[in-house]
DNA sequence: CGGGATCCTCGGAGATACTG
DNA sequence: CAGTATCTCCGAGGATCCCG
């Protein structure tokens, strides 16, 4: 989803353009159930690239959803967390899974 | 977003699939409330192209959130409404424009 | 009125190589 | 281990013209 173009000021689309990119809800999926460290989250989300992985949690910081916690160890080592305001969506991604499971369940009906 | 590409097959990963790209919320918004015509939401819908809106409800059809039902008339007429399962992901765009409304009050803060 | 057909743009996404 | 730096690709999204 093209987020830099224009979308009205609604609430709905605020909240896409936060998590509508391709894996931002599976990493948020991934950290509402404990932290993670870099390598450990790209071994989870399996076709991930670097590059986008790294991206993805650097924007998630910057909007504030993403807490970034480096360790002075070696060897090096950084845990991702939610942040307060990114635990706050927990409904939204239960709810979109709640309807996900039900929607496949009405395909297999067909 | 890109969704032709592979996602995991998890619920959350489907719910984004049928309802992630760029209008198809706020499309899905409006239907909420009540049925809409096809020239009825593109000006609604400020900026948004007769083949992005032509794709998407199509798209939304074919997912069997849309219906589109043509009335033969001259001039024609078409409506769009939402489906039952449509109608099912009401508590989503609700949680989202909630969360929305208190993104904003939070940056306000700042 | 409600599209269909065509062509184009732009940036999210991916692949690869390298580094503190 | 956890990135950074480039390059490339592809498709959602957009613009324009035409039609029953």
């Amino acid at each position: 989803m093209k987020l830099k173009s224009e979308l009205p000021a609604c609430p709905v689309a605020t909240t896409v353009q936060l998590i509508g990119s391709k894996w931002k809800l599976l990493i948020l999926r991934n950290l509402l159930a404990r932290p993670w460290r870099f390598n450990e989250l790209q071994k989870n989300l399996e076709g991930i690239s670097q590059k986008v992985l790294t991206d993805s949690l650097r924007s998630m910081e910057a909007d504030g959803i993403v807490t970034r916690t480096v360790y002075p160890e070696v060897p090096p080592r950084v845990e991702y967390s939610l942040s307060e305001l990114g635990e706050s969506m927990r409904p939204i991604i239960a709810s979109m899974e709640q309807w996900g499971i039900a929607y496949k369940k009405s395909l297999n009906k067909e």
